[in-house]
RNA sequence: GCCCUCGUAGCUCAGUUGGAUAGAGCACCGGCCUCCGGAGCCGGGAGCACAGGUUCGAGUCCUGUCGAGGGUACCA
């Protein structure tokens, strides 16, 4: 398993000879001077590009030695050691430092791919660290909307991603059975059973009336039989249990069409009925966090950075907040299940609730730094440009299963995947199910069953990649081609491109990274015969870089959670 | 009022945490099947809301203006 991706590693070289320099020229930089190695989107620059010169320069100045950067540049490329990762420096621009590999070092990891491709796209940056993604959690009210698509999908990918760094990661669902909205739920559902059976029930005003809730009456008056109605007094307790399970089978189902199970599913409502909820209160108050205030328990929030008001925990009725329960939950989370790390995925309408959530995490004594709060915005749901109402109480809205009956899971996934967290979605049901065929998504998997498809025919025609042991040379003799170059430099990007999914929580560089390399793919189908009877030497390399980009692709897809068909 | 996020091509969106000549898909126009999958390839037009500031260098950071969405509950 690589412990460095190549950009670190060019990166550490780099340091190296400053260091070096700075020690031989007495210049006294700290030993942390910031600077970034990057890929040039201009291949003329290099493969990879370093702008120390510049900010080594910029520090000097400050400590009154003038050096221009070109000057600092040129001195650092002295001190660095010429191999097949790094086999030219040259200075360029206003101090840029532009580092070329030499093409075998990038066939060197081609068959090292082929030759391993179980460890390609893991890194062992999370070494097995014990962390949670808590995503969905929508109030258990009905099927999901789009909008818990969006969340789903990326709670997901996260996931995913953290997996493929080396972290164990649990993911959990966070159950509201405690809250008004559930209780309004099953007010609702009771309504619904009684008019099932012909009598007169009043809906609560602000009730759930969307179509769905004949079909949980139907499946509710069928678990509880008939009898539990008569009893008036007992009928919503005796609904609640019974109740819960039905959304939440449905919930399940729905998440499931995404190809996504949860491992916890955890009850707000546990946590008030075990006592959780009052020790957490009684944790806080021990750290002076609360005080009574018009017969209310408030926290004080405000003594906390990011945050300008209290917040009630225990109402004046006797009833503890929902942020009460999470001040339990959290507790139970990094406290009494010891997760290194706690990723909540909220959508902005919570935004308000993010530095109350880290207030209540360091006045219990917790760590704030291991509680990451990942927002994202809302989806935009629109048909022939019109916008699709989304109020689950109406039940006026598109659910996660129509949706995806619609377009499939692969293109919800995907286009979800193609955007930032924090930006607003737009998804034009019509013209995805228009555009279907011309769908990103497609051409990516395109490339990627092409691919397959090469390397079956090539086995049909009797060509075979080259032995295990004498690959490396193989394929340093017969690759070259500026087609063969561009795709194997890019396919060594994954080790960067996964580890700045991770760090920037943003799944959605995945997805564009994909696409270029189906691009890159492309470009080397057709500037390049891969199957060739006359050449079979040529032909042996080239089903290498296939099966490389083949297995990137691939590996690619499956965290985003897209499926990788050999044939389409 | 205050706080947060966002204004990038006709449309939908990226932009490697401040890098060099700002990209992709769709739409539009023009080309490419004697050949491993044309769900493809090649070419073309068109863009950083506006005004200042910070510095070697700004789509990216700061201030202001305009515009969009969200938050500001003893709801969750």
């Amino acid at each position: 398993m690589a412990a460095l991706t190549l950009r670190q590693e060019i990166r550490a070289r780099v340091a190296a000879a400053l260091a070096a320099c700075n020690a031989e020229h007495e210049w006294n930089l700290p030993a942390e001077l910031a600077f970034e190695v990057t890929r040039p989107r201009n291949p003329d620059h290099g493969d990879f590009s370093a702008n120390v010169a510049m900010t080594a320069a910029a520090a000097l100045r400050k400590s009154g030695v003038n050096l221009p950067p070109r000057e600092v540049a040129a001195q650092i490329a002295g001190r660095l050691p010429k191999d097949g990762a790094m086999a030219a420096v040259d200075v360029a621009g206003p101090g840029f430092l532009n580092l070329k590999v030499a093409p075998a070092w990038f066939w060197d990891r081609v068959a090292d791919t082929v030759l391993h491709p179980s460890r390609t796209g893991r890194l062992d940056v999370g070494q097995g660290r014990w962390i949670q993604v808590e995503f969905v959690s929508a109030n258990p009210t009905g099927p999901l909307h789009f909008g818990g698509a969006r969340n789903a999908v990326l709670g997901d990918g996260l996931a995913r991603v953290m997996e493929a760094c080396g972290y164990s990661v649990q993911r959990e669902f966070y159950v509201n059975d405690a809250g008004a909205q559930f209780d309004l739920f099953v007010q609702s559902l009771l309504a619904a059973c009684v008019q099932l059976h012909g009598g007169r029930a009043e809906f609560p005003p602000d009730g759930y009336r969307g179509a769905y809730m004949h079909e949980y009456a139907a499946a509710a008056c069928e678990r509880l039989g008939t009898d539990w109605l008569a009893d008036a007094e007992g009928a919503a307790d005796a609904l609640r249990g019974p109740a819960l399970d039905i959304v939440l089978e449905d919930v399940r189902s729905e998440i499931s069409l995404l190809g996504i199970e949860f491992d916890q599913w955890f009850s707000e409502r546990a946590l008030h009925e075990s006592g959780q909820v009052e020790a957490a209160i009684a944790r806080l108050a021990d750290q002076d966090a609360v005080y009574r205030a018009e017969g209310a328990v408030w926290f004080a929030a405000s003594r906390y950075e990011g945050n300008d008001q209290d917040v009630v925990l225990v109402r004046s009725n006797g009833v503890p907040t929902y942020f009460a329960a999470d001040a339990a939950y959290h507790w139970d989370k990094l406290r009494t299940r010891g997760f290194d790390r706690v990723l909540n995925v909220w959508s902005v309408d919570h935004q308000g609730h993010v530095p109350r959530m880290q207030a209540l995490v360091e006045a219990m004594g917790l760590d704030r730094a291991k509680l990451k709060i990942v927002l994202y915005d809302l989806v935009k749901l629109v048909r022939d440009g019109n916008e699709v109402a989304m109020s689950k109480r109406s039940g006026s809205f598109l659910t996660l299963r129509e949706v995806v009956a619609e377009v499939g899971s692969d293109a919800v996934r995907f286009m979800l995947l193609t955007r930032a967290p924090e930006s607003v979605v737009e998804f034009d049901l019509a013209r995805v199910v228009e555009q279907n065929p011309e769908n990103p998504v497609y051409f990516v998997q395109y490339s990627h069953a092409r691919l397959c498809s090469i390397l079956v025919r090539a086995q049909a025609e009797g060509l075979l990649l080259p032995d295990a042991d004498d690959i490396h040379g193989h394929l340093r003799i017969h690759l070259g081609h500026p087609a063969e170059l561009e795709l194997a430099r890019l396919l060594t990007e994954l080790g960067d491109q996964l580890l700045a999914a991770l760090e920037r929580s943003s799944p959605h560089n995945l997805t564009y990274y994909a696409m270029r390399i189906a691009s890159a793919v492309n470009g080397f189908y057709r500037d390049c015969r891969v199957l060739d009877r006359s050449q079979p030497g040529l032909s042996g390399a080239r089903l290498c870089l296939c099966d490389a980009a083949r297995i990137v692709l691939a590996r690619i897809l499956h965290l985003l959670g897209v499926n990788a068909p050999a044939s389409m």
